[in-house]
DNA sequence: TATTGTTATACTCTATAACTATA
DNA sequence: TATAGTTATAGAGTATAACAATA
């Protein structure tokens, strides 16, 4: 398997300009155009996208991707029985296939195992090895030293406003998808 | 080309519980663990998910990719001469390699066109065709209603305070990583 | 030598459909 | 019939390297 080394993109400002500009231009052209929502619609995918792509280098280093990394995570929740596939897929969004094609990546580097749940034989219970438990432990510190660093900028007074404020986005967008599903919209 | 039917996720809370869970759980047990910059991280992951998927789906009826509806939302507000390549893939934080495969598939459905840039002649100059401009505006009402639809739960107060908390974060970030790559850190 | 765009390639992520084995 | 997991497949997104044409 081949590793390319990954070059990291500078942030180029050039963007926030040519937002803001196509922003002034359309909100005249189009009625429906409203500025707070687009405004916020581009701030958060321009700043999670920024945020995304240097976490995904990091965890690259080591070989993982991020969907295989947040399986760890969850299962570090998981000790001792285990945690059913579909509830894996479940909990990180991801459908069963796209689970299994996880699980197999990890199992190969002896990460989880699997084992049959002796309840309900359909289902097959994923937990950490012992070293796949060491594996994460060795990493997590870097990985929430590097969290913190990235956000150091910010006061913990700001990160709870906007982690407050995001959840409320969340909800309310969440809501609002419900209703249009309820009324037809596929 | 087959295009199959996607079904729509419901907004499991499952999710927020484990992850509260998780977090209460790592806090104790590593030292560098940062509560408000992990709970910031999360947030900002799982909404823009949720987000993002659903504006991918509505354009998908479209048979438009993100990547190229964002291409046309660029190119619009670069009618006359045209935009560059390069800066196509700056602007989008996409590479040329890939800005090449984003005009192909929407040359192909005569919404752009390439010409040459007279001044050097190594560059391509990428436009709208007046089909390219006609579609873009048929489809933006309903897509600048939607964002405003999907938000409509928050104050126009909320919205601003959340982009500009967003802004901050995002400079914040960016200027952390900049310090970290002149350390050495590749 | 450096830059623009292209081609080739590869891995991740997401999504669906069809299959099996259980319930 | 319905659910859990698997397999196969496909398109989107991202990334790198090597190349031709031009600067």
């Amino acid at each position: 398997m081949k590793k390319p080394v990954r070059k990291e993109k500078p942030g180029s400002d050039k963007r926030e300009h040519h937002y803001l500009n196509r922003m002034r231009h359309h909100s005249g052209k189009y009625e429906e155009f409203h500025w707070p929502s687009v405004e916020l619609l581009i701030n958060l995918a321009y700043t999670y996208e920024v945020i995304h792509s240097h976490l995904a280098r990091r965890l690259d280093e080591h070989n993982l991707s991020l969907g295989a990394f947040n399986v760890l995570m969850v299962l570090s929740r998981f000790e001792g029985d285990g945690c059913p596939m579909h509830e894996l897929g479940e909990l990180l969004l991801v459908s069963r296939a796209n689970v299994t094609g996880l699980i197999d990546y990890l199992a190969r580097r002896k990460f989880v195992e699997r084992t049959e749940d002796e309840r309900d034989r359909r289902v097959r219970l994923v937990r950490l090895t012992k070293a796949g438990k060491k594996f994460l432990e060795s990493i997590l510190p870097a990985h929430y030293s590097r969290v913190r660093e990235m956000f150091k900028g910010m006061s913990n007074r700001d990160k709870a406003a906007l982690s407050e404020l995001l959840m409320k986005l969340r909800h309310s967008t969440q809501s609002s998808l419900k209703r249009v599903s309820m009324n037809g919209g596929k």
